[in-house]
DNA sequence: CCGGGTAGCGACGATTCTTGTCGCATCATT
DNA sequence: AATGATGCGACAAGAATCGTCGCTACCCGG
């Protein structure tokens, strides 16, 4: 039996077990998960692997201060099998930009080794100029960038394999009035990021209904003994349309027509607002007629209003009230506030 | 000398230096990068390597139609050092969520073996409920989610690489009429993911002055023989900042001063509009007064605007009188249009 | 049609590396 | 203080690596 090939696939398995910084590795435990994955070894060959091999070649660290010693990678060290391509480092790179404003700086940084190897690629890419790829790519968000909220990395960790691995939580939350302190255990049953917030669906305690959980007033999390509970029949996706997050979203869709402005037109046409959309032009203006089937949701409202005078709906009805009230009450308040303070 | 240490370091550069299925690469290309990367390994061991031990462990192929046998990985083969652990996975997913509604779907696809590997690793996570994950996990975005452009997948490639490589490209482009193919030779300078769309800064031929040019609309695109110019003095964000796409936005932050709903209000505190803002409610009702130091742009604007009546804007006075023409225009063409056609 | 050049591959043997074992030192825990 | 766990140097048997050689197959240009 050649048993050599299994050595370099043992290596591979090792580099992936080995967790980054935050996290460690003890040698006994190695061992084991080793010999979970059918890699029959002998303990002194594990250690010779990892100090005299593994660690001249990566940056693997040991800490040596207790010991079964306990191994790690340097926290930002990442390494992709096969390597990056140019383009999929663009990719990378243009992904962060729009996520910068769209998850808390934490959860991103919880990608930065992947982001780090595509920019050092791009580096490479571009030996002479210094970093111009910098310079040269830029994500234009949708909507208002909003400040993401503030978030602790290990709350982020804790609650994500929480709700990952089924396990209950105990956390000490901060209530909406920012007074009290509140001790619950909580039921993790599914998350949500909306805009820039990220909510924790949970139940809570003994209580069989879900509740929301706002992760940045999520003060303490550590696992609980309790064993977790499922929400049986809870779905997020009919929790969310239920209206939870906002506006009720009805679960048929509507069709919407609007008369819209030539530049609004044109840019339907690029990016259409729905799979059915047409776009009629009209003789006597310039304007076009859209036509289009829309899920009813707030977002969709808040495209239209966004728009401005440049969108004018015809249907349904109750858009079209809205856009009137809303335009009526605009002007009303205008009027009442005096123009400065 | 023990060069076996090599070996295995080897090994890991050889995995890097073979591309994913579409590309391909071939024997002797490989041992000449080898070589350069200071590999000094005789022809028949890296046959060896290839056929008899790399291609046993890993899903390599090979192209033996012709005599230099070509290699390559399978498609979405990909392998993370460390492997991901639980709470970045779920930031991928997460991630994934967000993108799909901002980025051509072919670019996303540039990501998926990072995705699959993520979502691989949380069905493990989770053995007995079956992909529990895929239905706790949603995102709401912040605007309205247009469809992206459809894109093709070799464009994409052959512009990252353009651009990042500093080459010039022919391309044949649909002018906007929808009518015209027009041949140029580009000069990539920049490129700027909008919303949806995806524009390519660029200068044309042997002006000097830079265009846009949507992705989506360039039917064709190589290498081009041209050598590639620079356009001195280009600034990207200067570029943006001038307008270029969209409201010109000035390099002055201004301060916004508006009355806010209460439910505005709650939403502000939690993301804040700006680094420097301030709520500070009214004695006589629950609504706020909001100060705020944010960017002179279109974004601001549209999320003004996507607030309605929620929102009273105070200062800057030519955003309050922006608000106010908008309103009267379209109770104006409330007014004007049928209500049915 | 034919030959030179290139690439793949089997075989082989010397070199080199790997790996289990043993013994000892060190550290942690009770 | 004792016991067990862990780390590590040394060693030798066994295994794998690697360059070389020779053969074959294929591509291309003359």
């Amino acid at each position: 039996m050649s048993e050599s090939r299994d050595t370099l696939f043992r290596f591979l398995t090792m580099l992936q077990l080995i967790p980054r910084y935050p996290g460690r590795i003890s040698t006994p435990v190695l061992l084991e998960k080793l010999r979970e994955r059918g890699f029959i070894i002998d303990n002194r060959s594990l250690q010779r692997d990892l100090r005299g091999r593994i660690s001249q070649y990566f940056p693997l660290s040991c800490d040596d201060s207790k010991k079964p010693y306990r191994w790690f990678f340097d926290r930002d060290y990442h390494c992709n099998l096969p390597a990056l391509d140019v383009p999929s480092a663009l990719t990378l790179v243009l992904a962060e930009e729009y996520l910068k404003g769209l998850l808390p700086p934490v959860v991103i940084g919880q990608l930065t080794p992947h982001l780090q190897s595509a920019r050092q690629l791009l580096d490479e890419v571009q030996r002479n100029g210094l970093s111009q790829w910098a310079k040269r790519v830029r994500a234009i968000p949708n909507g208002k960038a909003l400040i993401p909220a503030r978030l602790g990395e290990v709350i982020w960790q804790t609650v994500a394999q929480a709700l990952l691995e089924q396990r209950a939580l105990d956390v000490t939350y901060l209530s909406r009035s920012r007074e009290e302190h509140k001790i619950f255990t909580l039921h993790p049953q599914g998350l949500v990021s909306r805009h820039s917030v990220t909510y924790l669906l949970a139940t809570v305690n003994d209580f069989e209904d879900i509740r929301q959980f706002a992760l940045q007033r999520i003060e303490a999390a550590d696992f609980s003994d309790t064993p977790w509970q499922e929400s049986t029949g809870f779905n997020l996706d009919e929790y969310i349309r239920g209206g939870a997050f906002g506006y009720p979203q009805n679960t048929d869709d509507v069709r919407l027509i609007a008369h819209v402005e030539p530049q609004v037109a044109w840019l339907l046409t690029v990016t259409p607002l729905a799979e059915e959309q047409t776009l009629t032009p009209f003789p006597d203006s310039d304007w076009q007629r859209l036509e289009a089937v829309v899920p009813d949701d707030q977002q969709t409202l808040w495209w239209l209003r966004g728009m401005g005078a440049s969108v004018t709906v015809i249907e349904p009805k109750a858009w079209r009230d809205d856009m009137r009230a809303t335009a009526e009450k605009i002007l009303a308040q205008l009027d009442q506030e005096p123009v400065s303070s």
